[in-house]
DNA sequence: GTGCCCATGTAATCTGTTACATGATTAG
DNA sequence: CTAATCATGTAACAGATTACATGGGCAC
């Protein structure tokens, strides 16, 4: 290595963590997680997920092995030095302990400006949306696996949060 | 407007919302408050603020005046199309009812990775980065405009979380 | 007068989104 | 046969970061 990698991007990080505990997965499978992931802010898309495995490659991060079929369906795969470079990803705590960025919160302090009709109505709207949202997730729980699980709890965690917040639990 | 504007980015929303809190703002002030906002995630970045309030000007939603001095301060405030958008911004249900980007959460599931004595370590120090961060907001709340501390609210209650969970993961 | 904060901005670079293009395989 | 899904990617564009450049005002 004659040029120190800069640290991995968060989407980085996180397509090794999914090869980390599927390895031998295609570019395509990857960008299924992610598109079904509850938060939209990693949409999985192609233009990020190619250039980024790319990447990764380039780096030896990762090791892409040709399936045989005619789809050109090509599998990645953790190297060890990316399980090592991974492992310092995970382990950074700058970034790890921040508090992310959340657009529920950063749009509370301001709905003060909503004309009151038109906030009432968003906050009923919100609620509703959240706990469809809420449930949809619980519903969901049992199928996943313990890593999933585990995140989708935090997610429920944040959002009966929010219910609190919105004053309609239920 | 002969085209119609694309809807306001997290970015362009923010701003909006620290100048209709605080009109008459500089873009270097604009700067400061999201310099010293908790989450790492907008830095308030020169190349990022600059050209954020060059758009809103160019559409119309803030309105720029040059302020007296030497030094070519000029504040800027929103206008009514600007206010009208904002809460357009304001009520995106899909964009605010999402769970948001946590690095924490996008960790969690793959931190048993980790060697056993790496991970008990990262834990501690995670756990002693929460509690700090959490101190330090608490302690600044009092002095904290209502709208602020509602936002440092949120964010305690985030860290609460994590800290509980830090307790049980072990 | 030196250094620091106020205050503005630009340029190079990187990353991500959207939209498109290509082709193989499978389900109806 | 047709439509959906698997599977790969690229091109145009928008947005953010870092680093730099400029200059006024103020404190020591």
């Amino acid at each position: 290595m004659t040029k120190a990698r800069a640290a991995l991007t968060e989407l980085e990080g996180a397509i090794l963590g999914v090869l980390r505990r599927a390895p031998e997965t295609t570019a395509y499978a990857v960008r299924k997680v992610f598109a079904e992931s509850w938060s939209a802010e990693w949409s999985g898309s192609a233009g990020a997920v190619y250039p980024a495995i790319q990447r990764l490659a380039r780096g030896g991060l990762i090791r892409v092995k040709r399936t045989g079929d005619r789809r050109g369906g090509q599998t990645c795969s953790p190297t060890v030095l990316g399980a090592r470079l991974h492992d310092d990803w995970l382990c950074d705590v700058a970034r790890a302990a921040g508090p992310g960025m959340d657009p529920f919160r950063t749009r509370a302090a301001l709905w003060s400006f909503l004309p009151k009709s038109r906030r009432k109505h968003l906050m009923a709207t919100l609620a509703r949306e959240t706990r469809s949202l809420r449930d949809e997730i619980r519903l969901g729980l049992a199928q996943r696996s313990a890593p999933d699980a585990l995140t989708d709890t935090m997610v429920l965690a944040l959002l009966d949060e929010r219910l609190r917040w919105l004053g309609q639990a239920r």
